[in-house]
DNA sequence: CTATGTATGTAATATTATAACAGGTCAAGA
DNA sequence: TCTTGACCTGTTATAATATTACATACATAG
């Protein structure tokens, strides 16, 4: 089973994940300021996807400000920084688990938990690559969401 | 080239589709009733994804009711019918070129025109199954939108 | 220090989507 | 025929998501 669905000490993969990012960043020159760090742990203890107005909600209240653009710009930070993924499914975020490692992920959304994994999917993205260039379409982004059942909640079903 | 995006007299595959969706919605004893099937001819026209206002704009324009809702109500019948598919990453619907079809669509959206083709990759969806149900996940829906340049704005690019 | 670019805070507004309820249509069955 | 029930349409109101515009603060380079 994937780790992202197995049953883990949660702590250790963010505090990785932040150590990562912070690294990352400070070898692009990019500024891990406050709010987007917190923002970034939030995704990361979180686990799942998240709301900009649940991130916000958060940030409100430990004193940051309080207004949409507060969320959406952090938001938009790490995903720029490839640090966050967006979910257009649920129009909400969640943390990257592989920064930095240039992938083109497929995210699996469960629809009961809410719970997102990142699968690697380098092969697909090339065949529909090759598919759109028959078409004579150039591609440049990529999104791959599929919904269904995570193994804790196909178990409880 | 694919057809999508050849320069073509539209009102054929537009005229053709309609006829189809009849079809299908007689053999299986759905309504497309009056504001469903101007929907779709909507989408139809446009051959590029439209958002719920702006069809809602057209629809009041035409007499039929100007609320939110009635665009809504028949954008997720024909969802729900396979007669339109929804665009995540537009928050937009466009209409299905393979009603009836059975098929798992990958979208082609051009960046620049919005025109969005479908693109056949039965092959992507079970590789993504395959990868999916050794992490023990039921996937249930796919969704898979690449954004890009079509062939005509590529080359006025 | 001062200028410059960048980040943050806030108010206002735009865009997308749904909930809740009132009528209207139509066909099946009493 | 009349009633019932399913379903479609219309409308009001509101929720949820996202952006624009502008003011302020803060860093760093010159
Ligand atoms: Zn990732
Ligand atoms: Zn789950
Ligand atoms: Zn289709
Ligand atoms: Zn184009």
């Amino acid at each position: 089973m994937h780790p992202t669905f197995q049953h883990h000490d949660h702590s250790h993969c963010a505090g990785d994940s932040l150590a990562r990012a912070e690294a990352l960043m400070a070898e692009r020159g990019a500024r891990l300021t406050p709010v987007r760090k917190r923002v970034l742990e939030i995704l990361l203890e979180a686990h799942k996807a998240l709301g900009a107005y649940d991130v916000l909600q958060r940030l409100a209240a430990e004193g940051y400000g309080n207004q949409p653009p507060v969320a959406y710009r952090a938001l938009d930070f790490l995903v720029e920084q490839g640090l966050a993924h967006r979910i257009q499914r649920l129009n909400a975020f969640t943390a990257c688990m592989h920064a930095g490692e240039a992938h083109a992920p497929a995210f699996l959304i469960c629809d009961r938990c809410a719970t997102v994994a990142e699968a690697p999917v380098a092969p697909i993205r090339a065949a529909l690559e090759a598919a759109a260039a028959e078409m004579g379409f150039a591609v440049e982004r990529v999104s791959l969401e599929a919904t269904g059942l995570c193994p804790a909640c196909r178990e409880a079903a």
